[in-house]
DNA sequence: ATGATAATTGATAATAATTTTCATTTAACC
DNA sequence: GGTTAAATGAAAATTATTATCAATTATCAT
């Protein structure tokens, strides 16, 4: 499992400071189930740093997106969101309509088609992104009542 | 196939007025076939439309994905994009990393995936994006020049 | 064809998301 | 503890998108 202290030894590893504020950063991300926007993440994160800027919020995205430690979301619109890469390998997201809680899809078997359809298109496939919605089991319920 | 003609069609049957400036849009958006930003599609509708304005650009479409005449990309992330809808079914997309040329995969066979993963995570799955990247032939010509 | 009417347009301003700049502060290393 | 380069935050700049509103215009019934 992933925990605030592994993410800072990555961050000093490769070069970088481990602040206070990356630090309640990091707390955050490892501890949320769900994807989060900038500003989402920056609300919770002002919680333990209240004098925190939304710039520092975006510039440690930033980082944690370019090591690979955390994924963008592409179902979502708006403004961009993230979260914590739990899965090493290649994988997907089945994302909750409700709540936002995301949960690992680690068996894609795309690479069939993506061969297939690289025959037929003549294209060269490189990549891929696949992403499922719908409603978890505690929001399903939210709904009914 | 889908042409300016048409498109206007569907637009007036909806109680939406074809004016000049929107069948220049729907002339740009059938004869393209990579996806446009609002801002790429305002910058050659000015060629034919040059007083138009680039609300005029957003409204319209809004319009046509409201009637489910144009898909929005997802792969995107700094500006929305969108895309005539030629497949009329379920699909997804090949875009080239190159040129932006957006070729349709018609057949989907994630359903039974979707069906599988509902099982064993218990969410209510209600649908899913699904993009493909690469490089078109021209575009792997030109990257091995 | 013409005129009435409601929708559309575009200029402008407002809002939202993200990035840049730069002087000040600070974590990491010795 | 002192040095140094990186990080921070305040503020401004940039970019994307949406709202407002008076002037214009496509459509439809004549």
């Amino acid at each position: 499992m992933m925990t605030e202290r592994k993410l800072a030894t990555l961050l000093r590893r490769e070069g970088y400071k481990v602040t206070p504020q990356r630090r309640a950063i990091l707390k955050i991300v490892t501890e949320t189930h769900d994807h989060l926007t900038p500003a989402a993440l920056y609300e919770r994160v002002q919680k333990a740093q209240p004098h925190i800027g939304l710039v520092t919020i975006y510039r440690t995205i930033q980082i944690l997106e370019q090591l690979g430690l955390i994924c963008e979301m592409h179902a979502e619109r708006t403004s961009r969101s993230y979260l914590l890469k739990r899965a090493s390998e290649h994988h997907h997201h089945i994302v909750c309509s409700g709540c936002g809680t995301v949960t690992d899809v680690t068996h894609c078997e795309l690479e069939k088609l993506q061969e297939q359809l690289a025959k037929e298109t003549g294209f060269e496939i490189d990549g891929h992104i696949l992403e499922f919605f719908g409603y978890c089991r505690q929001c399903q319920r939210l709904k009914a009542e």
